[in-house]
DNA sequence: TTGTACGCGTTATCAA
DNA sequence: TTGATAACGCGTACAA
């Protein structure tokens, strides 16, 4: 790798010169240095080195994007790109990151301790946090200080310190649930593994929904899926057992909609004859099941590169217009709702 | 962010001797010092600046990892991370990059000289590259000269350059495909959207299978889906038509038989009655269609896992076993192949 | 056992 | 219009 130094002395300049030219300060350089460098240039392939240009100008041009892993959904994957939410959504944060030209550091942890110290260490210019609960934003944040945008993320004590990227979750499960009391239901389960972030303000959704329908909710309507690795067969026979009492489920997310209705299936039951199935996500899964998922469709490709661009806004000195975006969310109708009564 | 000269003189000690306590080069700093020092650096919580150590050790501790977009599946997605078997690959590099104390740089391009340039300026110490055709492998081993493990590519002209982590496809292939042969059928067709890397392989097993049992092979039974976004329906409805003549499809993942099954499905099809479907990967979609996908297995997670383990190997120096590590396929039968005649 | 001094490649300041 | 030179923070050879 050729050096700054090495082009100056063999082209008879100084290193200023020829730094000045890379970077487009010809204002005070002569055309013709400016020619002979950059035909030099060109010639010896000349790359910076990145570490050195960070060094001196105390940044990093880097963008630290960490997951923090999701515990309760263990028994699905210990990785966490095995969701194809989370999977599409870096996909769409790299894009975004890759043509404003930063770079891309991606890490996965539960600790976050572990978190801040790989933030600190590559002193990243600007952070994407996903999946943090409760207090963990506030706590990363107080220890760096620099721009941060999280991802679906609510915390309890709304913060200064961040910004989040969210969807209408509420709203898109208020409307599904809606869909279902229309055509008839009355009897409609909640089905998630957690009760925290985003699942907890779909089931607030969910909640209004019935009670603005004047419809009763009781616990037992919340379908808490919660199995280690070794007992998702047991769980899974339990839950179709109750869905029994129930005319329609409402799933937290399409995988956990796809799983249950297979198992469904395998019992006996018709969809959507028997048992309505709403999910949450609209990915690849709600088109290719049988029957098709009607769904409550958001886009996480674009939410992580809203995500991205946002945090390269504020890295940039943009004023973000609010601190709490809200991507829309809208009810896909398939096939897996059934009219009754 | 506190520098270790800062540390020295608050302590009224050398940088050297507080450089050395960090890297545990104590043979010959006194007990008490290490103490002095080490209290103190928990104290200010120290953080090493990556740029200057990188800078003076001319290493990065970078992996790069790099993906080639895949133009031929654009139809599906022109996010490479919907694809969930590139997804799961990632999370399992990931793992094990942060595991052996390394950082994971991601980066998706499409064009080869970019991709050099990224690695060239962050001076990653080893690279992972994925969906490399032809001699894309090749062209970046020319310029960069640190250990590079590609997966999943197949080179023409096999290489010195770089250890491939790939997968028994062919004989994967071959095995599933004489599965259906032994349930008696002749007319297979072979569905991909493209003829390269380990889809030719796989079109070599089909092949050897087709041929072992003496059944002619005929161009018509190379169901190739090379549509654009626009004329998605288009050729899957032609496709469908096509499958009237045969008893069974292989498709190359498990993504194209779901998406080949529910279009069928919505044709009147019954599945395996009308035709049986074998897929490829064993992802989550296998499992959760109907009926429950029979595919050839691989573990995705796992064979990011192994080229990472082996890259960071050949970092550090350990010679590798083989130049072309072949994880092992099998059959995974479930329910989508019937016995006929 | 500890300290001095230099090099890593770049950018920035200021003088020529 | 160009060039010396210091600074960025760290690691290390060598001196003390």
């Amino acid at each position: 790798m050729i050096t700054i130094k090495e082009i100056a002395s063999r082209l008879g300049l100084s290193t200023t010169t020829v730094s000045n030219v890379i970077h487009g300060k010809t204002k005070e350089v002569s055309a013709e240095t400016i020619a002979r460098v950059q035909k030099f240039l060109e010639e010896v392939e000349y790359v910076p080195n990145i570490n050195a240009r960070n060094l001196a100008q105390g940044q990093s041009k880097i963008i630290g994007v960490v997951l923090k892993t999701l515990d309760f959904r263990l028994w699905y994957s210990d990785n966490i790109l095995s969701d194809s939410f989370v999977a599409e959504m870096i996909g769409g944060i790299e894009r975004a990151v890759r043509e404003a030209g930063y770079y891309m550091m991606l890490y996965i942890s539960d600790d976050i301790a572990e978190i801040i110290q790989h933030i600190s260490i590559w002193n990243v210019d600007g952070l994407i946090l996903f999946s943090m609960m409760d207090d963990d934003g506030n706590r990363v944040a107080a220890k760096y200080h620099k721009p941060i945008v999280c991802i679906d993320t609510y915390s309890s004590e709304k913060s200064d310190d961040f910004i989040n990227v969210g969807l209408d979750d509420e709203k898109g499960t208020c409307q599904a649930v809606k869909y279902l009391i229309e055509n008839g239901h009355r009897k409609i389960g909640f089905f998630t593994d957690n009760r925290v972030g985003v699942d907890r303000e779909r089931f607030w959704g969910y909640r209004r929904a019935l009670k603005e329908a004047g419809i009763e909710y009781s616990d037992r309507d919340f379908f808490l899926f919660k199995p280690t690795k070794e007992s998702v067969d047991r769980n899974i026979e339990k839950l179709c057992r109750k869905a029994r009492d129930y005319t329609a489920l409402f799933c937290c997310s399409d995988i956990y909609a796809v799983i249950i209705m297979a198992a469904l299936k395998d019992r006996g039951f018709r969809i959507p004859e028997d048992i309505s199935i709403i999910g949450f996500d609209d990915n690849l899964y709600s088109r290719v099941c049988t029957p098709r998922l009607t769904t409550v469709h958001q886009d996480a490709t674009q939410k992580g590169k809203v995500a991205a661009e946002i945090l390269i806004g504020l890295i940039r000195g943009v004023k973000p217009v609010s601190k709490d975006v809200r991507l829309e969310a809208r009810l896909e109708i398939r096939d897996t709702v059934k009219k009754i009564n």
